[in-house]
DNA sequence: CGTTTTTCTGGTATCGCTACCAGCATATGA
DNA sequence: TCATATGCTGGTAGCGATACCAGAAAAACG
């Protein structure tokens, strides 16, 4: 920068304002400045710029896991939002275990990211104390917490979970089974199971924990649930799986032994992705907003980067039921 | 720092050794530093540390989408290894537009990454000159470049769509006709078409451009393109997509027009994608490796960091054609 | 035992930029 | 007309760490 402004004939304050708030530079200057900054090349050091300003222009985000589809149209959203202020992303998977979403933080915050986007709401002790240290603006995400760190946007996935049940039952199928993904540590997995319940007992029926079985996601997890619950329940005519591909990886052990979807038993999912919408049958699902949650997360911490005020919200984007021919 | 050091009663040098090498410092004032650091939750500030040493730890990564899941596996691996080794990933998506992939790249320099990983080898003049100039290792994937920036970790595009081409002309099938993805700069697609036809000059069969479609991305796109090419050409007898999405779309199709599969028409695709082993008929693929790639590309970066000599190399990480039930 | 080497610690000077204040010109008001 | 406001520009002093060098203390050596 010293040079730019040397062979502009500038000080280098007159560089840094020309490039970060043209209107406070004479035209003049602002041309002068420019020429020499096409001329040489030059980038200016944010790093240095972040020090200086005690600002950075990094957000941090923190998925389970960064295989999964359903977090990458989150993340595509935000990603999106944020690029448009000015923000960059730094991404990092914690696996699904708290501990490594703790040194994860601690390594954003180290970095001193503007910002966190955290999917999952449950944490661990000391990233409490990290985040509320830092005083930096932290979104969670995935479920809607009881005691947000600071804002929360999501949906309910006990709402959810118990508004598919109760849907599959009022199309009339009377032994509904539920796969659910792993639950330890996966606040949002027990919502589900738990909405589930929830509506069982709404309609009266029997709480049968035979009817639910736990599986890791996969295709062929989903097949085999689907044949456990099956052989367990020769009556089950409905089964609801936590995830998608699950619930496809069902469908296709369906294709294969030659039973009728949803004439021998109907299925149900979570989340509407493609998939789902253009399977044979089309399968019934849950839509979550996940695009929005991505970029109504963004929004709300570039909001807060812009100077709005500190306070403590959950915005839930609800969902919706889309019945489709396999149910 | 400088609290930490006063209340250890030790320099600030001596805390900033103590954190970053432990080995350096006395067995006492490293407990003293520790404790310090513990009692007060001290978090280095990274930024000024950059700064300060002109290296950074972190890796800028631009892959055309962040939504689709071949890249998400290929990040996945690359995200591990980097963690592994104290390094953090900033992820964007260029969209498939060269000018947006220069804005990042730009962007990432600025924040002065100490690498960066591209996954596209077609780039603009200013992208070029910009990661020349700064002196960063790149590592260019998704694509074989005849003339690499820097290093280069892929497979052949070309190779892969030819061998499978001539995969299906080993099977039997007369007429196989191919789905291309868009090929506006995209070199991958280009090379994949290229790959398609050149396979059948090798089977001194006609080049037939009314056989080849190039079609979006997305499951109705691809029911809607083999639709179209069996309309056009009744005999076609086998259909080669250059994505999993594509494919397993017009294999959708084909379950709802009953078309058998194989019996009427063969299905091939491109990457192995979980789906496409589980889909009834399971569909004939090839294996891109795309975590080794990425655990390739990351190794070397990290190499590299470690101070082994700049050289430019390209590394061919192969394909595998894999067999089932659709072809 | 003196001297050289090794090990450890602390001071000082950046790293490249921005915040903040001071100064000068020009515009605005009475 | 002078006084005050406004707009631009430049100087100086950090931001919070590390690099580098210089001592002091301890260890190793002949």
């Amino acid at each position: 920068m010293r040079d730019i402004a040397r062979h502009a004939g500038v000080s280098p304050m007159t560089v840094s304002r020309a490039l970060r708030q043209p209107s406070k530079v004479s035209e003049e200057m602002r041309r002068k400045v420019d020429a020499a900054v096409r001329e040489f090349g030059y980038l200016p050091n944010r790093i240095a710029g972040s020090l200086s300003s005690s600002r950075s222009n990094v957000v941090g985000l923190v998925v389970p896991s960064i295989r999964n589809s359903l977090y990458a149209s989150m993340i595509q959203a935000a990603s999106d939002v944020l690029r448009a202020n000015g923000l960059h992303l730094m991404i990092a998977d914690s696996g699904h275990r708290l501990e490594d979403e703790e040194a994860l933080v601690s390594a954003f915050l180290a970095q001193r990211v503007c910002g966190l986007i955290l999917h999952n709401t449950v944490h661990s002790k000391r990233v409490r104390k990290l985040v509320e240290a830092s005083g930096v603006p932290v979104i969670e995400t995935g479920n809607l917490p009881d005691d947000p760190l600071d804002m929360a946007v999501s949906y309910s996935n006990f709402d959810a979970a118990r508004a598919m049940t109760l849907h599959l039952a009022r199309l009339g199928y009377r032994r509904i089974g539920f796969v659910t993904l792993p639950v330890r540590d996966n606040d949002r997995s027990e919502e589900r199971r738990r909405g589930y319940f929830a509506a069982l007992a709404e309609l009266g029926r029997p709480v049968d924990d035979t009817l639910v079985l736990e599986a890791a996601g996969g295709f062929s997890e989903g097949a085999d649930a689907l044949v456990r619950l099956v052989n367990a329940h020769p009556d089950l005519d409905a089964g609801f799986f936590a995830g998608e591909v699950l619930a496809v990886g069902a469908l296709f052990e369906c294709q294969r032994r030659g039973w009728a979807v949803p004439g021998r038993i109907a299925i149900a999912s979570f989340d509407d992705v493609d998939l789902l919408r253009h399977a044979v049958p089309s399968v019934t699902t849950l839509r979550i907003p996940r695009p929005e949650i991505g970029r109504r997360s963004a929004e709300l911490l570039v909001r807060r980067l812009q100077g709005a005020p500190a306070e403590r919200l959950k915005v839930d984007l609800g969902f919706e039921i889309v019945q489709r021919e396999s149910s």
